[in-house]
DNA sequence: CTGTAGTATTCTGAATTCAGAGTTCGATCA
DNA sequence: TGATCGAACTCTGAATTCAGAATACTACAG
């Protein structure tokens, strides 16, 4: 069994709040953000949102507005490359350790995964398809056995939400991501993980340079 | 001019006193984190502790101890060696683009980081030694362009310090870092992106190998 | 002497209150 | 008409207070 879950904190609550607002767009770049204005659509008081405000600042979700608070940090195009040059390095890493630990659960487990993800590609849902590109990255990082990379990730992932919030949506954009998705799991599965490696830097890197690219010809975010 | 320098938060002023006491070992791994307790001798309200025990233990230096609040971390050899994993891949990035974007700048500047930090070891103390590779390290993350590794490796020094602290005070740590780092060095100024990745990862990974060696040898930490 | 039940204490998460800094709007003067 | 000074308001950081949960201690029974 389970046992007893820990309670669930109002301040992590508070921070996928709005963390979904930012990622869905409702939020945009430059908005302000304003402590009691969230305290009171979430029914809480101030301290905890202090608290998920501070957390989602240290990640750069939101950045400083010297004299005005908090505000919505803008998605610079120079600032997604760099955030893609560090996850395509960690995800290389997260790939050389799970062929080097988890080949066979690797073969075992992966292809389903592959599979779900193309389905959601035929589905047509960009919804869908960025959560099974993130559950077979997710896959990956529970392999590689180093716990440290998945909370990395995570805010990685916060932001790419974000990139495909403001890039994506009326885009076409399967390209052959699961193509590449299938060969890193090959590679993971036959215990290659020089190969692995490598694989997984150039998926990203291809995915980063796709996206940066986007972003400079949609001449950057836009502002009401 | 600088410009008005943004106030030193109590929040960030809080964490840093704490991240002190872990480094310097006044804290040891598994002891109880008491709110009120720290404010007291802070000399300040609960309210800033809670946020900087919130920001520590998001980084890992503390941990929940259910149904007791928070305690140090204790710092496994397993753990240490997945956070070297972690930065040496990082560490590779910053190498890799300080050669592609800021060879010439290397060069010029470089130089007299190794002889501080040649001088530092002549000078036996392993503070100093610290301070300099923390010192050397940093300068390349400057040029690296990449402003999200700086944040980031900041988390990895707290811990190595860590590790530090409670491996290293009484033992001879030279050996040839220094001759590494200006290998290094020269990769970069030569702008030989390759080469300056991998010499830096090997690096690490030679540091995690004898700091990891050296904590399994002392038995794990002791508490009293 | 050991195990259990009950009580008291301690500590945390959350709400509320307080003080200070900055901004914005309006009025007055050039 | 435009600019500058000033007052009111807004928002944040920090302190204080409140309520609930878990632990530890103590007393009692077996």
């Amino acid at each position: 069994m389970k046992a007893l879950a820990l309670a669930p904190n109002l301040v992590e609550q508070v921070r996928n709040a709005i963390l979904g607002e930012v990622a869905s767009g409702q939020l945009g770049p430059g908005d302000r953000i304003i402590q009691e204005q969230i305290a009171k659509t979430l029914g809480v008081s101030r301290q905890p949102v202090q608290q998920a405000l501070l957390l989602l600042r240290n990640q750069g979700v939101l950045r400083d507005a010297p004299g005005r608070g908090l505000e919505v940090a803008p998605l610079e195009p120079d600032q997604v490359k760099h955030m893609y040059d560090m996850r395509a390095v960690i995800e290389g890493l997260a790939c050389r350790l799970a062929a080097k630990h988890n080949a066979e659960r690797a073969g075992k487990l992966g292809p389903a995964l592959i599979d779900a993800g193309r389905k959601a590609v035929a589905s047509g849902s960009v919804a869908r398809m960025v959560a099974a590109d993130l559950k077979f990255h997710e896959f990956i990082y529970a392999l590689s056995g180093n716990p440290l990379v998945a909370p990395v990730m995570a805010t990685h992932w916060t932001h790419t939400q974000r990139v495909m919030g403001e890039v994506l949506i009326k885009d076409e954009t399967p390209r052959d991501i699961w193509n590449q998705h299938a060969a890193i799991l090959d590679a993971i599965a036959r215990g290659n993980a020089g190969k692995a490696e490598a694989l997984a830097r150039s998926h990203i890197t291809q995915a980063a340079d796709f996206v940066v690219t986007r972003m400079q010809g949609e001449g950057r975010s836009a502002r009401p």
